[in-house]
DNA sequence: TAGATATATCGGAAAAAGTCGATATATTTG
DNA sequence: CAAATATATCGACTTTTTCCGATATATCTA
């Protein structure tokens, strides 16, 4: 586990904001009706919210994914991402007990 | 709460070492014999065993001190920092539930 | 009060991160 | 298969961070 990964991953406005977003997909993307909210969220409605460009959104993504707060997984055309809720416990507990 | 300010503080390799190492003073410090570790540990102390230059030392313990991770108390020449496990337990908290 | 010691602040060079536009890749659909 | 759409990657430029040496400030002590 890659603390300063994970801290700088946290380091940035827009990511915390995406991060924000994404625990409540359904209030936050009201757009993304089709294709429910099983697999999380699409990066085209996340850029449409970020006012940032196509590629900064897809880096900072993968930034919070490589970091292990969201996961991936393509669906044809579309990558959706979603929170992974264990990650931020994990980092919980880190915080509290080992740094 | 600056959660940007305090995630960049922890966001560096040595920093991070010396919020650890301010875990366990008598331990990690053993040098600081006299003017035991009520106040915590002075700058040189740290410096001595991060190997980076004193201008260095003293700028990242204002960073972690501005964060809210260390206090420092002036006493005659020497500034003591100690942990402030308050800001632990609230980033912590912050996190599981608000991040 | 002068020198010694501890810490803080300043200015700068190099590395990393932020952010963009352009382009490449993958997938769907006509 | 060609055009359209969604996402990822690349190259460049700007801003921020890292870390240093030099210098300033504060305190102690002879």
């Amino acid at each position: 586990m890659d603390y300063i990964e994970i801290f700088k991953a946290l380091s940035n406005k827009s990511r915390l904001q995406m991060l924000e977003w994404l625990k409540e997909p359904e209030i936050n993307f009201p757009e993304q009706i089709n294709s429910g909210f099983e697999h999380g969220v699409c990066v085209g409605q996340i850029q449409a919210k970020a006012g940032l460009t196509q590629s900064t959104v897809s880096e900072y993504l993968s930034i919070l994914q490589r970091a292990g707060f969201i996961e991936s997984k393509r669906v044809g055309q579309w990558t959706y991402y979603k929170r992974n809720e264990e990650a931020f416990t994990a980092l919980s507990k880190i915080i509290e007990s080992n740094l």
